[in-house]
DNA sequence: GGGTTGTTTGGAACAGTTCCAAACTATTGA
DNA sequence: TCAATAGTTTGGAACTGTTCCAAACAACCC
């Protein structure tokens, strides 16, 4: 059933670790663990605290240091994103295209924006001797009442 | 000089008075106080330590708990808003009108858009079952690259 | 293998915010 | 006008998320 290409059964780490040496990260054993939590399940938003879990529950012993450690060498080498949705913690997205985020207030999950499902008309003039670094647009959603009994 | 309507010379707190009634805060010495701060000069967005600082530098005693208090019942009370820009730590805004903020990373300051400045076009629809409490757009700024010279 | 350099780790430190209980102050209504 | 009451302020302790540190460890390169 494998096609050449699929070397995910066999090979378990190779995109992880492809995407290591791109960056000139060591695939060290928790870097390839996290890596492939990470990015081996589609896009995904992630704290600190949840990565740190998430491995633990999966009997990958790492320190929380080096989650942040991690996230922060992914982040700074392009392979992640940061995104501010809350004050006083932060969320590391796997997906690093120009996108945006629903925000579900209630149990603080992130999920992205179809890119071509926002647009933004009229971008104001970026003030004078400044230029835009980048545009986010978050979408805070909260449960809905539920009034379609009836 | 003064109109009728221009009470703020000799009741220099009328407005934050006012405010604060309708609010059913009681108009303590330290909330009239910040409320002059905050709302005789046009739209503000501050941090807690940079109000605490201000008030300091004015000579008014307010403790940091106080400051804390304080924007948090504005806010609770509608009299503010919270901006979320940046990971650990909240600014507040004396703006409540719906409108989005231009954000310097350099120095960490914000700046209103004005309303009709931005339009979103093609909104997504939010998912079932949930709705949109509200949307933020920040547009991140940097300084500027000089190649205007020559 | 051995030397080197980069990485991981637990725990301490740090920053921003909230909590706490005691002191204080605005309000109310006799 | 003056308690009694209820709400507010305060310094400091506690808490949360994150970074820093120095020692142990692991990857890399000869
Ligand atoms: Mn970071
Ligand atoms: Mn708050
Ligand atoms: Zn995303
Ligand atoms: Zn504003």
């Amino acid at each position: 059933m494998n096609t050449p290409l699929d070397t995910s059964r066999d090979r378990p780490f190779s995109q992880t670790l492809r995407r290591l040496k791109d960056a000139g990260l060591r695939p060290t054993r928790q870097r390839l663990a996290l890596g492939k939590l990470l990015f081996d399940a589609g896009d995904r938003h992630v704290t600190a605290e949840q990565l740190h879990a998430e491995a633990g529950s999966k009997g990958i012993k790492v320190s929380l240091a080096t989650i942040y450690n991690t996230l922060n060498q992914f982040t700074e080498s392009g392979l992640m994103r940061e995104v501010v949705v809350a004050p006083g913690r932060s969320y590391y997205d796997t997906n690093t295209e120009d996108h945006h985020h629903f925000f579900y207030e209630d149990d603080g999950s992130l999920k992205d924006i179809p890119h071509d499902a926002i647009a933004l008309s009229a971008m104001p003039d970026a003030p004078e001797d400044a230029e835009v670094a980048r545009v986010d647009v978050i979408v805070r959603l909260c449960r809905a009442v539920d009034n379609q009994s009836q």
